[in-house]
DNA sequence: ACAATTTTTGTTTTT
DNA sequence: CAAAAATTGT
């Protein structure tokens, strides 16, 4: 494509930030302002304007699945190849560099990824140890999250632990956290930053390789952006200052990840001068409806700057708020409406999505969807990485790579059961500490000392043979591991039917890949990473929604308590927080939305009395429709709905049937009694259809 | 050492 | 009200 194509459909901002080509310039681009649009043919104008080669440009999204969206869309622009594209998170794009400069690492290379969920074992393990309270563990990953991110290091902080009267206990459950981790030749993700930054600092020639090689930088969602990967992309840019940020302070929802609490612009400006500011202030996806209701939130945030968006998009539908009595009530009504704007034949399932405050609040909504017969896919709760048989059977995988993993040791040592206990495991924990170096390395010692009794030194040997075993087979594809694991270990046998099928599920759609490219993609990959929803309405946390949009958005459980949450009412940027939270859900609605809440609602197994949620008061009355539902009759009449709708009806959604006259097509609801069942059938060629099965002649295929 | 049982506990968001 | 931890019995 040309440059001019390029160029094409954007507004003048829009073109002007695409073309500046010299010198820093950051992007305020307030949601919906298509800035996704603006990075991608700012990426695709580079390459095509410079001739550039693609992988001289180095992108950074928010998450895998943006990155991989940009790619396709770049791919459709240019006609470079992008697999090998500098484009991804700061995580995937600090790893791929210490992959590649695995030589000038501490540890020779090879090291293992630590999840979130790997991190916190390994600090509960510690906290056990040490006999502290290990019900701690949250705070304490999140707090050494928070230094790594600060580029605090551990001297430092040691440091300083007398004059800041610090924590004591914190600061020695960090060191032996920092020691297991290099025990184990682990690193977590914020390892992966602060490690490339003290790989370039500490090498001025790979600096400036890596600063020669980029001749441009694009950050998007630059708000979430904490100090240690902003001060990397500020070392890679340095030299040409050639960088693009693009970002919306309205839309900071991390402040526990550390973040900076300075607001975007004087972040950027304190180090780049002569920036240039370009202000993004139409919207191209909401209604005016929308944005009017959703700025009269935000703008009541006393540190929000943002002038009002606008939009050429119309009125539209008035945004309709409901309050119900029950949290029950509430999901019904969800479900219900969805199912009527579905079958008027307007929207599909896709366009609409479910928004709340914490998971927790899904499963009801869930269970009314499925009374309904609305299909639906619940975002971000539990990943499939998370499942047990899944993390154990990547236990395994990560020790075929990295016997030293002390984490994947423990969880697998005895599982299946191998008569090696917490005893054992006890002492092997002492030797490794006295000798400082892994739990496998540890039972190597052991074998050939006088501690132990020959039983459970036939039994470790055992152990050892079979990790050795596993090893020797050496790094192919993940097929190969896991038909190895299968045949040696005996897990695979313990595992009942739906286990299996995780791990099938497992073989079936990763098993090509290389082993290491695997774990890491494991490692890096989140919840809400690789998550299709076609055909389906979407559920999720106002958190997980960054990025996305909908047609039709129910923001539900607006109530003070939830949101805002009763842990974050405290300080006022609490508060501020809470409210950019609402703004974000908000803002994701194209065409309509919807917001509720319920006075009931069973909240840790209590039922509690909820008020409406604050922010409401900041949404002028006329912007809205604010509709109360009165409590239903009984609930006999709902008891016999639920019992109606399950009973077994000729055909699901989705089916597919033929028709005389009309041909194929796709069954889109089925309901009614007995004699008189009814179909709403979607025939490609003429439209929907309702239709009485009695009389359709329908032919299932 | 392990399975089955009772008791305790903690309940945000996630790159 | 769940899930995890502690306690008990084999």
């Amino acid at each position: 494509m040309s440059d001019n194509q390029l160029l094409e459909h954007l507004n003048n901002d829009q073109r002007r930030a695409v073309e500046y080509m010299s010198g820093p310039m950051i992007v305020l681009a307030c949601a919906g302002s298509g800035k996704t649009q603006l990075i991608t043919r700012k990426y695709a104008y580079l390459c095509t304007r410079n001739g550039k080669d693609s992988s001289s440009v180095m992108a950074v999204t928010f998450t895998n699945k943006a990155a991989n969206e940009m790619k396709d869309r770049i791919a459709y622009l240019v006609p470079n190849k992008l697999s090998d594209a500098w484009i991804g998170t700061f995580f995937s794009l600090c790893n791929k560099i210490l992959r590649e400069e695995s030589r000038q690492l501490p540890f020779a290379g090879d090291f293992v990824i630590y999840d979130n969920e790997d991190q916190c074992r390994l600090i509960r393990h510690i906290l056990n140890e040490m006999k502290l309270y290990e019900a701690l563990y949250r705070g304490i990953v999140s707090k050494i999250s928070c230094f790594k991110s600060s580029l605090i290091t551990l001297e430092e902080l040691m440091s300083s632990c007398n004059t800041f009267d610090f924590d004591e206990k914190l600061l020695k459950v960090y060191v032996r956290y920092q020691d297991e981790m290099k025990r184990s030749r682990a690193l977590d993700l914020d390892d992966l930053v602060t490690y490339t930054i003290n790989l370039l600092e500490s090498n001025p020639g790979l600096l400036e390789k890596y600063q020669d090689i980029f001749s441009y930088v694009l950050i998007d969602e630059y708000q979430d952006t904490n100090y240690a990967q902003y001060h990397l992309i500020k070392l890679l840019s340095q030299a040409k200052k050639n960088i693009l940020a693009v970002g919306d302070d309205n839309l900071n929802v991390y402040k526990l990840k550390g973040n900076d609490s300075d607001s975007v612009l004087t972040k950027f400006e304190k180090d780049f001068t002569d920036t240039e500011i370009i202000n993004l202030s139409q919207n191209y996806r909401c209604t005016e409806n929308i944005l009017r209701v959703s700025h009269s939130v935000i703008s009541k945030n006393a540190s929000s700057t943002t002038n009002e968006l606008w939009t050429e998009r119309g009125v539209g539908e008035k945004v309709c708020h409901y309050w119900f009595m029950t949290e029950e009530e509430e999901a019904k009504y969800v479900a219900k409406n969805m199912k009527d704007l579905y079958l008027k034949g307007n929207y599909s399932y896709d366009d609409m999505a479910i928004l709340y405050r914490v998971n927790l609040q899904s499963r009801i909504l869930e269970e009314a969807l499925k009374n309904e017969r609305i299909p639906f896919k619940v975002i971000g709760s539990s990943c499939f990485y998370q499942k047990k048989e899944i993390k154990d059977v990547i236990a395994y995988l990560k020790l075929m790579i990295n016997k030293d993993d002390n984490v994947s040791l423990r969880r697998i040592i005895n599982l299946p059961p191998r008569g090696i206990g917490a005893n054992t495991l006890n002492k092997l924990e002492i030797e490794s500490r006295k000798e400082g170096a892994s739990l496998y390395k540890a039972i190597m010692k052991m074998l050939n000392s006088k501690g132990l009794s020959q039983s459970v030194k036939d039994k470790l040997q055992l152990f050892i043979l079979l990790i050795d075993e596993l090893s020797s087979h050496g790094i192919g594809t993940v097929n190969d591991s896991l038909k190895t694991i299968g045949s040696y270990t005996g897990y695979i046998e313990t595992l009942d039917e739906c286990g299996l099928n995780n791990v099938s599920e497992l073989m079936y759609s990763n098993g090509k890949m290389p082993l290491t490219d695997f774990l890491d993609s494991v490692a890096l990959t989140t919840n809400t990473d690789e998550v299709t929803t076609r055909g389906y309405v979407s559920l999720t946390t106002l958190h997980n929604v960054k990025g996305l949009e909908f047609a039709i958005v129910f923001i539900t459980g607006l109530e003070d308590g939830l949101l805002p949450y009763f842990k974050a009412v405290d300080t006022p940027e609490d508060l501020n927080e809470e409210r950019r939270l609402f703004y974000l859900g908000m803002t994701r609605a194209k065409d309509i939305l919807f917001m509720t809440g319920a006075k009931k609602r069973k909240l840790y197994s209590k039922f509690q009395e909820q008020e409406p949620s604050r922010f409401l008061k900041d949404i002028p009355k006329d912007c809205c429709m604010w509709i109360e539902k009165k409590a239903v009759p009984s609930n006999i009449t709902s008891k016999l709905q639920i019992e109606k709708v399950s009973l077994e009806l000729p055909y699901n959604t989705g089916c597919r049937v033929k028709h005389p006259k009309w041909g194929v097509g796709v069954i889109r609801d089925c309901y009614g009694e007995e004699n008189d069942i009814k179909v709403t059938v979607n025939f490609p060629n003429v439209g929907i259809k309702r239709l009485a099965l009695k009389y359709a002649n329908l032919e299932r295929i």
